[in-house]
RNA sequence: GCCACUAUAGCUCAGCAGGCAGAGCGCGUCCUUGGUAAGGACGAGGUCACCGGUUCGAGCCCGGUUAGUGGCUCCA
């Protein structure tokens, strides 16, 4: 029988029945045919190139610049590090091992620790097994076969998973060599594919991500084709940690962490100045758009903590202390204090929505391993604000903080990824009303025409809620801005306005946050810009450098002029070399120099520096001032 | 919180076989008045994270604590 093959170039092809896609690719160019490490059919399955097609298919041929062929790539990989790990450590189970961002990595219940020794060992057996280049050969077993076989073996993480391999009658296995591996693949045709590898670190992961199992030990690593690649990549990870906010945090001078306050930052000047420039832009832009701000007490009575649900559903977060005997909480949320406010008096169909801001400084008690930076704070100040309005202006709302998200991200020119977070196990209130909830978000979002990810179970406990994630230089991504919607507290709170027929009515609620906190947010600024920030958030936006003392006369007026002009300029008087001075104010990422010789106080000018462009000559001074406030202003480098 | 690793001067890091604690940068004083990324000399600075143990003797070996790092779980 002969069947008709499709490639992604438009070329078809007839071949016997049987034909393997290897064939195929090798009958259509030999050369590429070395590169091709997989294949996508009919445009969903990716499967291996042993496959034999047996009608009518469409192929695409996958490579590793391929993601889905980077991805049975590193899957390879780590079937090799599983192999190389049981010859070492025979006794050892497997539990799983898949492809991930960047790399690999797979799970392992071991009796010894994997050292960074044994993991030159491991790395070792793995080029091994590749040098033997066995070719990765699929079997399918029923399920009971495949039970029998790996409870002989008590590989008791593989029994588990096929027990819950409930809806396949067959599972399939994947062998290299002596090993073998429950597997749905695909994988590569053998493992003299897989160029070069490394491992990158051991780390303990709970058995199914679940922090009640046991904890194995997880092997990371990373393979390339080609060892000029790995090398790259990990040039590229260096790079990475050298825009790390913690390292740039301290040459900058902006922040700092003492064992003292575990989690809780100290904001240095330069930090100081950074954060205020943030705030300060924060309250322009709420203030256009109709939002009062107000401050809330750290530490409120815990009877409100119970009232607002926090007690029962956010309790192992919270610090608490006694005031006169009685028992207080410091707040992990600004909402309830904000609600207090609402409450104070009475409100009309009329003034809604009432939009109150606050930079609410708020404490969680954190896992002390999670800590990170600024990252992840026990302390930290939310960008919040609560949105108090009618039901109808539920869409609005919703939308115009959208709109103030992609203002805000766009000053800073930042990539983000939204998701749509639903009702999780623990959380207050019915079904209905989160259906509801839940609805209008993503009505919001679609009249925004947002493209976006739902995360099932994520969101808080008292309502769903849209999450704005910004990526940090090593790629992981942290959540920043988020919008919930709450109809709940309302409720609890007997918030209500008087609508037009003179009755209580339940407003509805939004928790808002944009920067998400501006604590956070500086870190991953920091990164975003290796350090070089923007001019309106220099802490130093121009170094005045004299070059001899003759020269400081002219440079404290030149120093004066800036500052009248509310540009944060500093004179360096000290008595050093002008080289020496550059080098400083480089390394401390000043955007603008200005050099002060003899030269330029004859000619009235002074010597403009740029510490991402050089030298840029000699300039008079006002047009430049004036250059300087036109950036400042329009938030430009 | 869990798993692993780490902790020496303000910062980056050496240190050996268990035998008087080091370098560079930074800081201070002095000399140098120097034109676009480090001028020179001298000097101060340490409870080797903390507590305990082994030892004639511990920065080094062992146990614990604290903090940090990479993950897991959790989260702005």
């Amino acid at each position: 029988m002969k069947i008709k093959v499709t490639l992604t170039n438009g070329k078809v092809k007839e071949y016997q029945a049987d034909t393997t896609l290897a064939e195929v690719a090798r009958d259509e160019n030999p050369d590429l045919a070395r590169m091709v490490l997989a294949a996508q059919i009919n445009d969903n399955q990716v499967v291996d190139l042993s496959y034999p097609l047996e009608q009518d298919t469409k192929v695409r041929f996958l490579s590793f610049e391929d993601e889905e062929g980077k991805q049975v790539f590193r899957h390879s990989a780590a079937h090799v590090l599983a192999q190389a790990v049981k010859r070492l450590y025979p006794q050892t189970k497997l539990a799983i091992g898949p492809a991930i961002k960047d790399g690999f990595y797979y799970d392992f219940d071991a009796s010894q620790r994997f050292t960074p020794e044994e993991l030159e060992k491991i790395e070792q057996e793995m080029r091994n097994i590749i040098k033997n280049d066995f070719p990765f050969t699929r079997t399918e077993l029923t399920r009971e076969e495949a039970l029998v076989k790996f409870s002989e073996v008590k590989e008791d993480y593989k029994v588990e998973l096929i027990n819950n391999l409930t809806n396949t009658p067959v599972v399939s296995l994947y062998t290299q060599g002596e090993f073998t591996d429950l597997c749905a693949g695909p994988h590569l045709p053998s493992t003299g594919k897989l160029g070069a590898v490394k491992l990158t670190s051991v780390a303990g992961a709970y058995w199914r991500g679940d922090e009640r199992n046991k904890m194995l030990q997880r092997i990371y690593g990373t393979a390339f084709p080609l060892p000029a690649q790995l090398e790259e990549y990990l040039f590229r990870q260096e790079e990475a940690k050298r825009r790390d906010h913690r390292r740039l945090g301290v040459e900058l001078d902006l922040f700092s962490f003492h064992e003292e306050g575990p989690g809780f930052p100290f904001f240095h000047p330069a930090g100081m100045v950074l954060y205020n420039q943030l705030v300060q832009f924060w309250r322009e832009v709420h203030e256009k758009q109709g939002y009062q701000e107000i401050k809330t007490p750290l530490i409120l009575s815990q009877d409100l903590w119970e009232q607002s649900g926090h007690w029962e559903h956010y309790r192992e977060n919270m610090y608490f202390t006694k005031v006169d005997e009685k028992d207080f909480a410091v707040k992990p949320m600004n909402c309830p204090g904000s609600m207090l406010i609402y409450r104070s008096r009475l409100h009309s169909y009329r003034d809604l929505p009432v939009r109150l801001a606050e930079l609410g400084l708020v404490h969680r008690h954190e896992l002390s391993g999670v800590l990170h930076g600024l990252m992840r704070l026990r302390c930290f100040t939310q960008d919040d604000a609560h949105l108090y309005m009618l039901p109808d202006q539920v869409g609005e709302e919703i939308i115009g903080v959208i709109n103030m998200v992609e203002q805000f991200y766009q000053t800073f020119g930042f990539k983000y990824r939204v998701e749509l977070s639903t009702k999780p196990e623990k959380a207050m209130g019915s079904d209905e009303i989160w259906e509801m909830a839940t609805r209008a978000l993503q009505d919001a979002l679609q009249a925004k025409g947002m493209a976006y990810k739902v995360n099932a179970g994520d969101g808080a406990f008292y309502g769903p809620k849209i999450d704005f994630h910004l990526e940090d230089s090593l790629g992981r991504s942290w959540q920043c801005g988020t919008i919930q919607l709450d109809f709940l507290m309302p409720e609890k709170f007997d918030l209500f306005y008087v609508g037009e027929d003179g009755q209580k009515h339940r407003p509805v609620m939004i928790h808002r946050v944009i920067f998400g906190s501006i604590e956070r947010f500086i870190g991953i600024l920091i990164e975003h810009y290796a350090g070089n920030l923007p001019l309106w958030l220099s802490p130093v936006q121009v170094k005045v450098l004299p070059i001899a003392d003759r020269h400081l006369a002219y440079a404290k007026e030149v120093t004066a002029n800036l500052e009248k002009e509310q540009i944060r300029a500093e004179l360096d008087t000290r008595r050093e070399k002008i080289n020496y001075k550059i080098r400083e104010a480089q390394l401390f990422k000043i955007p603008y120099m200005l050099v002060i010789g003899d030269k330029e106080v004859a000619n009235n000018t002074v010597s403009l520096r740029h510490h991402l462009q050089g030298d840029q000559g000699p300039v008079p001074l006002p047009p430049l001032v004036q250059m300087i406030r036109q950036k400042i202003e329009n938030k430009t480098f």
